[in-house]
DNA sequence: CGAATTTGACCTGCGC
DNA sequence: GCGCAGGTCAAATTCG
């Protein structure tokens, strides 16, 4: 506990320290439009001296010069006083953030002490290893006992004054988010009712669930199933029948022209299958980065909109991944976790308003009871997460065009592009993902995850919490952002185009998403601690990581961290990454260029591959 | 020729 | 029990 207060102290004065330079870019951007304001004025006075020399020479009056002069200077001060208000607005903002971070940090560590607390005193809490963590939270993937939603479902009623909510309307930037506050330390109680939807016909097969666990960390899970219904003959029967193993899946639909987002991975097609309701085969991949790695994905096209790709990924990586890799499979699976955390819940990203481009994060209480178990807001969201009773699945749905022109439009501010629809998106100030090694990853973020084996469902926090980490470089240097026409008809134009897209380049984006924002990361750490941090405790994670809940602070630790040398683009990123707000932006921004980056290693491991099952040939990947 | 992809067959779960 | 759908396997095919 100690150790995660100091973590999180070091988590709050990196964020202040972000804060501040945040707030010298604001000063700079003030200053910046002053000294441009007074430039103009001076050439102006220049240009009105000139003119003045030559009219008297032509004997026209000073008088006509003195109202042209003044003119200017009026003209000069409006502008310089809007420019003042901006600045007064932005700084406002920013101290908003600031109490809103301290508010939910102050929240969070009461969190922690409780789960803390809880966790001495429940054994079950404990490491299946044997070993206790109380560093890391185990971020196991759909888990949850039915004593959590028994759970949540009392607490319902204590939900309400527990919400913590971040938002910052005005620019934009809408972090919104309802975490649990007392109970959600606690072991056994990990979700407000109010805040996710329990779904009733899961909760009986939690228990199922729980014993599933170990089948779920396996791949693939048809071969688990298979060992645990033999298995059944056996006293293991009082589990009875075995529910198809709730292996938690991320599915992230995107605009990607090209064949198959680009997620740092080698994958291997193993086959392919025209699923019913959509005429566009899906493919199924494996990893072959490397030996046996479980991890596999299925990439579909929409049938609705043949431009979106529908990835979505399962299992965990059993190796240690590259930088863009590790992207994608931090943020999928954080966006897992978070899903799994509630099991058969529903979440709802809220896309930015048409009145603010920033990214939403919340959870409305009013969806709790919706029957579809879906979180549908108001504004729509360009990141959704959604689930079926079978799959637990987060859907992270970066197609929205709202999400996209907003962010941008705000994102602006920082001279992001994009050409939407087109094959090429350009972000000279988009953020993305180095190409640094993985051993960076395992290294610093999670020293006890290192190497093959190392913690899979922990380590979506880690993508969430280390903003600065996945934060690359501003300076334009993501020549990548192509996307390779759809639909490739042939193979080797198809491999060709997937070639050509630089790598991480959708990954990165949903990545930024989520790590681009600071206080979105701490809210979402929060979040996920309060929602998993019991499952995790008698949990074991794939790579045998477990956590505590003081991961949540870990993680957050490494939220300001660093830029970094800087990335191949990031198309759709840059969308979701101008959700964040264009103030968070700056403070991203500010990062990037100075601070220095850690990656977490993945927990779920998640990445991507170049081909598409969707396009009738398959290309190779790498 | 080795490796990756294709593709039909097969397996399993689920609903009726 | 049957049919459907999702998922996987593996022989055949293709590609570099």
């Amino acid at each position: 506990m100690v150790r995660g207060e100091k973590r999180s102290g070091s988590h709050e004065e990196q964020l202040t320290s972000k804060i501040k330079d945040d707030d010298h870019i604001l000063d700079g951007n003030l200053f910046k439009s002053l000294h441009e304001s007074s430039s103009r004025k001076e050439a102006s006075s220049s240009s009105l001296r000139e003119r003045s020399e030559t009219d008297e020479a032509s004997n026209q009056t000073s008088a006509n010069h003195n109202k042209v002069d003044k003119d200017k200077l009026a003209s000069t001060r409006a502008e310089m006083g809007e420019v003042r208000e901006e600045n007064k607005r932005l700084k406002t903002m920013l101290s908003r953030i600031v109490e809103d971070y301290r508010s939910l940090q102050l929240h969070f560590h009461d969190v922690l002490q409780k789960g803390q607390a809880k966790k001495l005193a429940d054994p079950s809490t404990i490491m299946p290893t044997g070993i206790e963590e109380p560093e890391f939270v185990s971020l196991s993937l759909g888990t949850t006992t039915s004593m959590h939603r028994k759970e949540d479902k009392n607490s319902a009623a204590e939900g309400k004054g527990r919400e913590d909510f971040m938002s910052i309307k005005e620019e934009g930037l809408s972090l919104g988010l309802s975490a649990c506050k007392d109970g959600a330390t606690n072991n056994n109680v990990k979700i407000q009712p109010e805040v996710m939807t329990l779904s009733p016909e899961v909760s009986s097969e939690d228990a199922k669930d729980d014993a599933m666990e170990a089948a779920d960390q396996q791949w693939p899970p048809s071969k688990a199933e298979k060992s645990l219904r033999n298995v059944g003959t056996g006293p293991e029967d009082d589990i009875g029948p075995l529910p198809q193993a709730k292996k938690a899946r991320v599915s992230v639909r995107a605009r990607c022209d090209a064949p198959t987002m680009n997620d740092g991975c080698q994958w291997r097609k193993y086959g392919q299958k025209i699923a019913k309701g959509n005429p566009c085969p899906r493919a199924y991949y494996r990893c072959t980065v490397g030996a046996g790695c479980p991890v596999r994905k299925q990439v579909q096209r929409c049938a609705d909109d043949m431009s979106i790709l529908i990835t979505t990924y399962e299992g965990t990586h059993n190796h240690p991944l590259s930088a863009s890799a590790t992207a994608m499979a931090t943020t999928t699976s954080a966006a897992a976790s978070m899903l799994t955390s509630g099991s058969s819940t529903s979440l709802r990203f809220p896309a930015a308003s048409p009145a603010a481009a920033g990214l939403s994060f919340g959870f409305p209480p009013a969806a709790a009871h919706d029957p579809s178990k879906h979180f549908f807001l108001p504004n729509g969201g360009a990141a959704s997460i959604t689930s079926t009773p079978s799959y637990p699945t987060i859907t992270l749905d970066l197609t929205s065009p709202a999400a996209t022109s907003q962010a941008f439009s705000l994102g602006n501010r920082f001279s992001s592009s994009l050409v939407h629809g087109g094959a090429r998106y350009h972000h000279p100030t988009s953020l993305s993902f180095s190409n640094s090694g993985p051993s960076a990853l395992s290294g610093a973020a999670w020293p006890a995850a290192g190497g093959a084996g190392y913690l899979s469902y922990g380590s979506p926090a880690a993508s969430l919490f280390n903003g600065g980490a996945a934060l690359s470089s501003i300076n334009g240097r993501q020549q990548g952002g192509e996307f390779p026409v759809l639909y490739q008809p042939q193979q080797k134009a198809s491999a060709a185009a997937s070639g050509s897209a630089p790598e991480g380049v959708l990954t990165d984006t949903i990545a930024k998403v989520i790590t681009s924002d600071p206080s979105f990361q701490t809210v979402l750490a929060a979040a996920i601690t309060s929602y998993v941090g019991t499952q995790g405790g008698n949990r074991s994670s794939a790579g045998g990581e477990g956590g505590s809940q003081l991961q949540g602070l870990k993680w957050g630790q490494h939220l300001g961290l660093g830029p970094s040398p800087s990335s191949p683009g990031a198309a759709c990123s840059s969308a979701l990454l101008a959700r964040s707000s264009s103030t968070t932006a700056a403070a991203v921004v500010e990062q990037g260029s100075n601070g220095h980056r850690s990656f977490l290693q993945p927990s779920l491991g998640l990445s991507g591959s170049h081909s598409t099952s969707t396009s009738p040939v398959e290309n190779r990947e790498h």
